[in-house]
DNA sequence: CGGGTTATTGAGGGGCGTCAACAACCGTGG
DNA sequence: CCACGGTTGTTGACGCCCCTCAATAACCCG
């Protein structure tokens, strides 16, 4: 992990991050405040139970989101990317209630909470994203705990692929690209194994959907994944 | 469904709604525009899919709330009760992502989001509760999630059972409770088959952990269920 | 190149969904 | 009040999906 700070009104996520519509002086703030950081793969951003309150920003790479599960498995709820906020994440005692890790080298910004929720008081542009964040991500979590409760693992497997693809690419490239997740990362991600992620997956590369390719993958048939999932 | 307005000032959940720290001008404000209304047990409040765009306060009752999921069934996302807000449950075009329809007789209040949003951009008590509830609801959904993904059907209806406790009774009330949701309601609480639920509720009624006679409900042991669901 | 992790594939078995038959319950109308 | 049809709940048989375990292969890093 190393320290580099980049200017908020230079970040490359200064438009697509909850803060798009920040004004410029509660970006000054914020830019005055906040820390940066850039993770090597595989590090630890937070850890489940320790106690630092703040707001990170993802400003590049891809990290895994995820709670302690039961006998020893992880869920992965959800992939962050450039752009995603990780806001709210602790308890009422300010204990992080999730772990995230990178898969990627990623960037981060933290900013504490009271410096945050100074500028959420003030800044009506910031505070009317947040809102929109939260149903977004409300929707969001709705749509997975159904896929989790009522699929089978053919349909969470093309659900992860899903998700996976919107983490790593913008929009619904085909273009191959390299995943550093692992078959078991993949199936923590929708609670099935890793053996059926496995299984699955080269049963959808006979039928041609994906490619798969050491820990290259490719989506050629976003479609039939999507009809896989259904609904 | 009948209309009958209460007073804010009078109302039962006055102190534990989210509500609790809102400043006594704010109070008022939201007394004359809201609209208060009472539903027969089995009504609906929220239909998935239409376009009120409001908040809606719990005064008493309970409700499930839910999303339409596969093959016709839906998933119980939550029950809510005296004291639950339902807020941002509409996506960015203002259609509503959740169906709430009523176990009970239950009383409902609703505010405008215009109004509503116009409250909580100038009462910080009101935001700082806001941004509590969203905590807790997402740690909540968290926890959910892991349980569709995690635990075999015991463990599944543990879970179940202990969900519409907390939402009927106070505390760890070992008192019978009337309980108008159906074995399939509960199934769909948690991802799991009428029939499975079935099952394990004659298991845990002979296990002594649960007392069941048509639909009122008894637990005797909520260790146990604890202990059951583990972690 | 070699040891350790990760992925693949198959065999086996059990958990749980499906189906079906029957019982209990509920509201309605005779 | 009982009759009765419709809904809901209970219980069992069956079978398949998917988890577990294991053996082998592929990969990765020093």
């Amino acid at each position: 992990m190393k320290k580099q700070d980049i200017s908020c009104f230079e970040c490359n996520i200064r438009y697509c991050s909850i803060l798009k519509n920040c004004e410029r002086k509660f970006l000054e703030l914020i830019d005055k405040s906040k820390f940066c950081m850039t993770y090597g793969k595989g590090q630890i951003v937070i850890r489940q139970g320790s106690q630092i309150d703040g707001v990170y920003f993802i400003s590049s790479g891809v990290a895994k989101v995820f709670v302690s599960g039961y006998r020893g498995r992880p869920l992965i709820v959800g992939l962050a990317r450039a752009g995603s906020v990780l806001d709210h994440t602790t308890d009422e005692l300010g204990k992080q209630q999730i772990s995230v890790t990178t898969v990627e080298e990623t960037s981060v910004c933290f900013i504490e909470s009271k410096d945050y929720e100074s500028i959420c008081k003030e800044s009506s542009g910031v505070r009317e994203d947040l809102t929109k964040v939260y149903q977004r991500e409300l929707n969001q979590m709705h749509a997975r705990m159904v896929h989790l409760a009522q699929l089978n693992v053919r349909e969470k497997t093309s659900e992860a692929l899903l998700h996976i693809a919107s983490a790593y690419l913008l929009e619904q490239s085909t273009e191959p690209f390299e995943v550093n997740l692992s078959r078991q990362d993949i199936g923590d991600l929708i609670g099935i194994t890793k053996e059926q992620v496995s299984k699955n997956l080269a049963d959808l590369k006979h039928e041609k959907v994906i490619s798969v390719k050491g820990k290259t993958l490719q989506i050629n048939d976003y479609k039939k994944l999507q009809d896989i999932v259904g609904l």
